[in-house]
DNA sequence: TTGTAAGCGTTATCAT
DNA sequence: ATGATAACGCTTACAA
């Protein structure tokens, strides 16, 4: 008896404390001011603050047919490459008033599809997804028949004919390749996990392989391609050790394709008791905020992560509001940053054990 | 007028294409199975399969009163501790249907008090919030008003009776002082940023100074406790000179009080050469998965990160299905990691330059 | 077992 | 400038 109604505020209440109709009210709300007078205005406005009344996204929703709800599905939530890039796209949807439904595919393919579902079920405006590359199906239902513009980060897939935004990988695969080469490296060894249909991955694992390629007969041997599958315990141990056997008198330098393989490698190295830069050289994607701290700093690639996150929300918002556009792909140029774990190394060296 | 009509799908369209009512279609949707026979239920079934029709999430919460969204509002995402925590309360919420909505305050009230805001505009069913406490009252109008049921994760507030998720940081710190006691430092400096009511800075600053006073005369001086705005340029460079320097001859240890000012301290370290842990130790909270790398490793104190997320999603669950529940606080036991960053000291330990 | 109809909180169309 | 009223897609009494 004594319990307080909690019955939830409603346009009907606002409009009855400042006695005119819900539609006056609608009408404040949507701020079409010039179709009432200033006297309603004062009034509705000084009811709404005091009654402290926020309108239902839900009712506003279904007859716009709109959620302001945007998705998005990444690999990894607790990856900083992905986090900084959410910080990104988060900032601009705030201030355009659009919330952000962020889901974690832990890249497989069945998750992100439930995900996809119920963002779906959910209504969303738009959709931001790094994508495991598994549901391209899906994805072109929602763009199609929900008439969801869609982007996707970080990874590609050439079939989709979405908006891209990442970096060029290419691009900066070779330029780190040619860097280490002009450091005078004998051996480049790529690590990478799986590559499974990860644009990214591909990318660069093709575009490493291009560069060596492009160098003349004395590049590195092809063979120095390592794919280790992180989930399984001691693979990465057992390609860290052939890798290392069989160049232990050469000038050698282990390219990790992410952040996370280089963690591993360097946990890896580090219960070996294998020294960088002294036995062996590192250089890796992505530039986690430790890089600079472990060892005498890590040679990194950066990529522009908060500006590939607001370029993702800029996108969708602009398809969102009608905003005529080519699909596009906006590959931002990445950024090598040298540091101690790649020195030069003698020409004519030649290592002793 | 070839362009595809892309008219959304609705619970009628089902119903027209199965031969039922909506009704019917929606108690197939509401898994009421009894209520309707095994012959229409698998027509529906087909047919929902058939149309690939997902339910409108906006007309279900308006009708119902329930969203199936969850506003989880941090002070910083791009933080590998809090990103932790998200990932296990995602887990949970996806198994149960809710979807998080993630909002970054960035520690700034006026911030989170928009997102408070638009959240509560967005009906959301239940709030996690690790809040800058600057918004006490606005919390407890979604609370009482709104009915939302709310934990705090991390920082408490006790003026509020919300549940309350973290850890026993007053137990944590003490843990950690009596093992730098017992490897015999002779002063601990207390780093942190600015307490300005974030109850976790404030729980572990005062447990420190608890902690030392508990211990008998040769009690390391009060005066080690650095308070530094890392926004502002050289505060903490300031601080560490003036801690290194007038401890020059001593055996000592630095504490960070979170894992951004331990990176932080150990970029200034670097910069100025100083060793670690020979020209001083070092010690922080959270367990950052650099820790385990930089140096011989930093001793850090680990929080249960992924649990603590999934018992804040646990408990707003069973308050949204109104499980009887009394307000609660968990408080979990954060677990000190011995790293090669506090080597235990010679008693008699005196430093020569 | 199934259907009819009212209603959830808005916006938009049409009157006035 | 303002007010009725229908509609958005769904759930839920109530009827049949």
């Amino acid at each position: 008896m004594e319990k307080k109604e909690t019955s939830k505020l409603t346009i009907y209440d606002v409009a009855k404390a400042a006695g005119v109709s819900k539609s006056t009210v609608s009408r404040y709300l949507s701020g079409r001011f010039h179709e009432i007078s200033e006297n309603t205005k004062q009034k509705i406005q000084e009811v709404i603050e005091q009654l402290n009344y926020k309108p239902n996204h839900m009712a506003r929703g279904l007859k716009g047919n709109k959620s302001f709800l945007i998705g998005a599905i990444v690999a990894d939530i607790t990856n900083p490459y992905t986090t900084a890039i959410l910080r990104g796209a988060e900032d601009i949807c705030k201030e355009n008033g659009y919330a952000l439904l962020i889901c974690n595919s832990d890249n497989n393919p069945l998750k992100e599809k439930e995900y996809i579902s119920m963002l779906q079920a959910h209504q969303i405006d738009g959709l931001i997804i790094q994508t495991t590359g598994g549901n391209n199906q899906f994805l072109e239902e929602l763009f199609n028949d929900g008439d969801t513009p869609i982007v996707l980060v970080d990874r590609k897939v050439p079939e989709l004919s979405f908006d891209i935004v990442g970096i060029d990988n290419q691009q900066a695969t070779y330029r780190a390749v040619s860097y280490l080469q002009s450091q005078n490296y004998e051996r480049i060894a790529w690590f990478t996990e799986p590559v499974t249909g990860i644009s990214v991955r591909k990318e660069r694992f093709h575009a490493f392989q291009e560069a060596l390629k492009l160098q003349d007969v004395n590049h590195p041997s092809l063979e120095d391609t390592y794919v280790a599958d992180l989930k399984k315990d001691s693979e990465l141990e057992r390609c860290l050790e052939d890798f290392l056997g069989k160049t232990k008198h050469q000038s050698r330098v282990i390219f990790g394709a992410n952040s996370v393989i280089l963690l591993k490698i360097i946990l890896a190295l580090q219960s070996k008791g294998i020294k960088v830069p002294e036995d062996v050289s590192l250089i890796g994607f992505d530039n986690p905020e430790w890089a600079s701290v472990v060892y005498s700093g890590i040679t990194t690639i950066e990529q522009p992560t908060s500006q590939i996150g607001k370029s993702c929300a800029d996108l969708i918002l602009k398809r969102i509001n009608g905003t005529p556009l080519m699909p596009q792909t906006l590959s931002y140029h990445a950024n090598l940053i040298q540091r101690g774990s790649t020195p030069a190394v003698n020409k004519y060296f030649n290592k002793e054990e």
